[in-house]
RNA sequence: GGCGGUGUAGCUCAGUUGGUUAGAGCAUACGGCUCAUAUCCGUAGUGUCCGGGGUUCGAAUCCCUGCACCGCCA
């Protein structure tokens, strides 16, 4: 079987526009779908808008435009700014494409026929705001929480989907695959969930109540609850059921989601797919939340954090290093612009940076733009060939298991170890000795070939900065052809390469040069 | 109220199945180098591992309990 990838974020709901926590989930499909691809593995990697329901037809209505020409524009905005992040999605489906609509109308038939949704009623304490009913415990002083406003009673048929029939067959699937749901913390909050009686999900609205969305193919007085809808994204992106593509990458299907959503991913989807006849996706890979200065992000505090912003004063490169390097994967982390000067000064410019900026210097002094070669290996060039190498295969693993933060670790162990090195081997010493010139070659060979490396390894969340050692180091603008497994061997630095010493990869920030909008 | 998580050096966090003087990075102090973005290398630390009790030859690690913060459910 040939060597496949396929990795989901989450369509966006159009209701906000594109903040921290979206190009974080977005920037981690980069990642991992920019290694695959260097892997050699053939990758697909989607990402697009949710469009359909309440929240978003009481958006549109406050800025006096149609549902649809409210999403076009959000939608708008989310497609516009990831290739401003260096985001590589192959496709960016929305739900109010036909194409997917009619994907979700088969589904809907299609469990409909085989009779899993059946017509039932429902009474109970609706929020208009949040497009849902209330329990009574739910209720704060008789309010919705998040709207405090009386939910009403309203008493409506609808029709279900009978979740629960699936409920024993998805308890066993999850433990019978360990990495199904990941890492273990969300697992367990699934069985959790799981212990308790599933209850039918409730997956139409009556349209005299909501009209923005797709309607039942069996009954047109009603549209479909906008989770069924959406999640159903990841196949009809597809060209579910016949396309090509989704005969190729659904069986590899990996999503990545943040915790919030994760029981419509957890649960709703997999009995979804199960009663669709599908089987399920392979991964659900979950993370936390990036909080702002200990407290939540949210609108109302007015810390949102803008990508671009970030990006603007920063740049990109240090921004998705910073994402990448600061989460561990599941759990939440804190962002700030403290922290990120930090990140940028120490591991970037301080580490990186200048480890580049010496190797060059040293070679264009001494030799002259004109790459050296390797002469023959001293025991300590030993110790920086096996540093290298095993920097790799951990890089490899860490990715493998969503470990973000662990393979820039590594790789800044390779990094400081390529410093020592050369304070170690003390090439501008051996610059003053005639006899010494070969050796002098060598040393800065290795630290080339390091060089050469640390550019593949750290490609996927820098690529800019990967492709930019990799020009400068003299091997020409094709970093994103190389294959990660030539990280893994050593010396394949072309001797005689033109190194051209161009500009510092990373300023350092002098000053704490903004305040701004994470107050 | 039920379930779950977290609480380790000034800061951010690692700590594998309980085992010798508890670790890393940053920040701090001192020393070295001078190729480099005043960068790099080396050395030095400091901790009632949230409190209390228990199991054990031995617990940050297991059990009970209390406190604080967080999350999910009701």
């Amino acid at each position: 079987m040939s060597k496949r990838y396929y990795i989901t974020t989450p369509i966006y709901y159009v209701n906000d526009v594109p903040h921290i926590g979206h190009a974080y989930t977005t920037i981690v499909a980069d990642v991992l779908s920019r290694f695959y691809r260097q892997s050699g593995f053939e990758t697909f990697f989607l990402t697009g808008t949710d469009e359909h329901g309440n929240k978003v037809l009481q958006a549109a209505e406050a800025a006096g435009k149609t549902p649809k020409a409210y999403a076009d524009q959000i939608s708008g905005l989310f497609r516009d700014i990831w290739p401003q992040l260096d985001v590589s999605n192959d496709y960016f489906i929305r739900t109010t494409d036909e194409k997917h609509q009619k994907v979700v109308q088969l589904i809907l038939q299609k469990v409909h026929d085989s009779g899993d949704l059946y017509f039932g009623e429902y009474g109970g304490y609706y929020c208009f705001g949040c497009e849902r009913f209330y329990t009574q415990g739910e209720l704060v002083d008789g309010k919705c929480p998040d709207h405090q406003k009386e939910p009403q009673f309203i008493k409506e048929k609808n029709y279900f989907f009978k979740m629960s029939k699936y409920q024993d067959w998805l308890i066993h699937h999850i433990e019978d695959h360990e990495d199904f749901i990941r890492p273990e913390i969300y697992r367990n909050k699934v069985l959790s969930f799981l212990q308790e009686p599933l209850e039918d999900l409730c997956i139409s609205r009556p349209k005299n109540r909501l009209s923005w969305g797709i309607p039942l193919p069996f009954d047109t007085r009603y549209v479909t609850y906008v989770w069924f809808d959406a999640l159903i994204n990841y196949i009809s992106a597809l060209d579910y059921p016949s396309g090509k593509v989704f005969q190729k990458f659904w069986p590899v299907a990996e999503h990545l989601i943040a915790k919030d959503i994760l029981i419509p991913h957890g649960i709703y989807w997999p009995t979804m797919l199960r009663a669709a006849g599908i089987s399920p996706y392979k991964k659900l890979n979950v993370h936390g939340y990036w909080n702002i200065k200990e407290s939540k992000m949210s609108k109302s505090l007015g810390n949102i954090i803008r990508p671009l912003e970030v990006k603007e004063k920063y740049g990109l490169d240090s921004f998705r290093y910073f994402l990448l390097r600061e989460m561990t994967f599941g759990l939440d982390s804190n962002f700030s612009e403290d922290a990120l000067v930090q990140r940028i000064n120490s591991d970037l410019a301080n580490d990186l940076g200048n480890l580049l900026s010496r190797t060059l210097a040293m070679v264009i002094k001494y030799f002259g733009e004109k790459a050296p070669s390797m002469g023959p290996a001293e025991p300590i060039d030993e110790v920086l060939r096996e540093c290298a190498v095993s920097v790799g295969e951990e890089v490899e693993t860490s990715i493998g298991e969503m470990a973000f933060n662990k393979a820039l670790i590594s790789t800044w162990k390779l990094i400081a170890k390529v410093n020592q090195y050369l304070d170690q081997t003390a090439p501008w010493s051996l610059a003053k000795e005639k006899k010494r010139q070969t050796r002098l070659a060598s040393v800065l060979y290795n630290a080339l070939e390091s060089m050469r490396i640390i550019a593949i390894l750290i490609y996927p969340v820098m690529p800019q900065t990967g492709v930019e050692i990799w020009r400068q180091i003299g091997l020409g603008d094709k970093l994103a052809g190389q294959e990660f497994s030539q990280a893994k061997i050593w010396g394949q630095y072309r001797a005689n390469s033109n190194v051209e010493r161009v500009r510092a990869l990373f300023p350092r920030i002098d000053a704490p040069k903004a305040q701004g909008w994470e107050e």
